[in-house]
DNA sequence: TTCTTTCTTTACGTTAACGTAAACGTAAGA
DNA sequence: TCTTACGTTTACGTTAACGTAAAGAAAGAA
């Protein structure tokens, strides 16, 4: 029951194609296990999986995204490796606050706007 | 004093090239006005600039941030209009608002990473 | 007047992120 | 055994969002 996955399965639950899958790992963002020739997924590429598709609702390219996720994993490094690591994610935080402030604006505006429809439709309701 | 920009001036004042503002015109989402066949931006003209590049760093497509700044501006519609366009501003916020617990999302991830680099560096340091 | 700057249009090139199709292997079911 | 489903690799196609270069107009400085 150690959970594993075909590309079509995965393909299924996150609603892409097993070509997108494929195009993930030429791109380095998932290395799935063989069986023969088949790939095989485990829980931990789904993961992998899921933080690329959340990257994208953000707004990251694949390449950001790869950066971000290989920050999930210190694996084995060095002190000197540590600290630039946590720099980066560091920056990425921030960057990521700076994109809450942007959305944040949006709504606002947006809200603005909202509340403008709702003067004019009230207008030409009750005249 | 009414606040007039030539291609160039806005190109740097926002750090890009006058191609990129002139193929946002292209593509519908600027129309400045013209004094010959050179293009003067009015301070309008600019606020929609900042929009667009906004929405970039938000992730969203020039389609889409083209969409989100006609909705700023309803103009003369009618009823039937408005109502479409108070769902559309609705949509929108909600998609806003789960962008933004993605972000909460990722930033809760790198801040447990970032932890254990932390302690990962105690360790290294006082052993 | 020639040079430099800034503007224009037209058009082909480039990168990311896949889509699509060809050509093939394999395993299960009718 | 034939078909259907799922998998593979290879390779060319497509869209978005510009980059880049060519060729020329207009305006101001030396």
């Amino acid at each position: 029951m150690t959970s594993e996955f075909s590309i079509s399965e995965l393909a299924r639950e996150f609603d892409i194609t097993p070509r997108t899958i494929r195009f993930y790992e030429e791109k380095g963002l998932l290395s799935p296990r063989r069986n023969g020739s088949a790939r095989i997924f485990s829980a931990a590429d789904r993961v992998r999986l899921v933080l690329i598709l959340r990257g994208k609702r953000i707004g990251f390219s694949l390449e950001e995204s790869r950066d971000i996720i290989d920050m999930y994993e210190p694996a084995t490094a060095n002190t000197r490796q540590l600290e630039t690591l946590m720099n980066k994610i560091y920056e990425k935080r921030l960057q990521l606050e700076q994109q809450k402030k942007e959305i944040n604006a949006m709504i606002r505006d947006l809200k603005k706007t909202e509340s403008t429809c709702r003067d004019a439709l009230l207008v030409s309701n009750n005249k």
